[in-house]
DNA sequence: GAGTGGTCTAGACCACAAT
DNA sequence: TTGTGGTCTAGACCACTCC
């Protein structure tokens, strides 16, 4: 006896609380409840539905950590404002971009070398000036095409070992992930024009604009590396997309 | 058998579900539970903490949620592996980043107009080529120094009386975002030299790169609007953090 | 004081995985 | 077969909000 593959919401697989987030969503979706509006109180959900109100609270909890809903205590559960302008953009790791495209990614190493921080270096690692940083600039080609300059300070307290790193097989990315988990980053994206030495790097004219990522990212409290991406603005660029219901 | 380290926000108001959360991204942090491993099972978290499975199973759910563990029916609870490069960048509406920077916001809109779509504008709508769109131009002021263009296409059936408003008190998305509530949207971020005319507005030179977000925006499974943002390189950036531990 | 959500329990039955 | 997570119940006590 073949069941037939209806995937509808009503499907007696579904769990109950999910049934309970479907509906929700559903009268949302249908302008029945809009933004700010109360919604049924738990136990008048739980009585419709006919299951318990922790199954209720379940659903409403979850719906509620996908800002779709907020709850206030001895108060009620109400319809969350849209936020239009929280906007999310996704950026990949440029090895992973490239393959995932079925392109083939591979890389040259410019430059590998110990260097006494500047001010300014010192400031955003929060090291001493002229403490030893590490750093190192790598491009990344995309079917042999230059797609991206990697220029990478790593604080040596975090990767000891990142100047014996052989960045044929492993990416700065891949073994600073290894050797110092990462706990948080700051990011940036600017438009410049590139340098002269950028420029030849990408075989891009000096005033051809460049799309530039900044990115620090910190291990156990400190900061482990902070990296410019510099890409040509012609043949690059960062997209996304945003779905309402994210999950 | 793991005694649960008193941890710092053992605080005897803290819930139990909470303190167990805290507990295994405690572990995890310390480095005693690395990725891919298998942390202890519900029923023995249970023991360890004197609560109910129950307690166990929403803290572990609610960390699988948060991307930092993954379950396995029948198997087990396991570390999940770090997704370093999934990177999140905050993008916010122009008006609301400016007074929140303490700044004065004002705009001017250049033009407004109703606009037969060429094939390129038909194809980003999903409509018929020669159909009516709505076009605006709008630039926003920061303090007085220009600081965006907003370059708009509107759908007429999402928006109809988009030609109507009063865009010197209110934002178009904030039009938009009340007319057609918004299901999905669509992002691009770019580097790239300023048209003459938007090189004039934004009062730079023609030579200066420009950061561009094109965003095109669905509602009623339709696109309701497709922006195009020009900022200039030298005064703006995007930028965002990304914790681990997002909540 | 009545209503609401926040949290928790001590069981239960199930599906699935490893063996 | 045993252990695991997935789900659910029918209560309970609490803190908070609103009237």
């Amino acid at each position: 006896m073949p069941t037939p593959l209806s995937v509808r919401t009503s499907d007696p697989a579904t769990p109950a609380f999910q049934r309970i987030k479907d509906y929700v969503q559903a009268q949302i979706a249908a302008g029945v409840w809009q933004e700010g509006d109360a919604i049924p109180p738990e136990l008048r959900l739980a009585e419709t539905f006919a299951v318990s109100r922790m199954t209720v609270n379940r659903a409403l909890n979850e719906l509620e950590a996908e800002q779709i809903l907020v709850r206030r205590k001895g108060a009620g559960t109400y319809v969350a404002t849209q936020r239009y302008q929280a906007t999310v953009v996704e950026i990949r790791s440029i090895a992973e971009e490239i393959r995932a495209r079925g392109h083939r990614h591979r890389s040259s190493l410019y430059r590998l070398e110990r260097q006494r921080a500047t001010r300014g270096l010192a400031t955003q690692f929060g090291v001493r000036e002229r403490s030893t940083l590490f750093h190192s600039v790598i491009l990344h080609y995309e079917n042999d095409v230059p797609i991206q300059v990697e220029d990478r300070w790593v604080n040596p307290a975090l990767a000891p070992d990142y100047m014996e790193t052989d960045f044929g097989t492993v990416t700065p990315n891949e073994h600073l992930m290894r050797v110092a988990p990462l706990q948080r980053a700051e990011y940036q994206i600017e438009a410049l024009l590139p340098s002269a030495e950028v420029a030849e790097m990408l075989a891009i004219a000096p005033s051809e604009p460049s799309l530039v990522l900044r990115r620090r990212t910190f291990s156990r409290d400190a900061v482990a590396s902070l990296v410019v991406l510099w890409h040509p603005g012609a043949r690059y660029r960062f997209g996304g997309a945003l779905g309402l219901t994210l999950r």
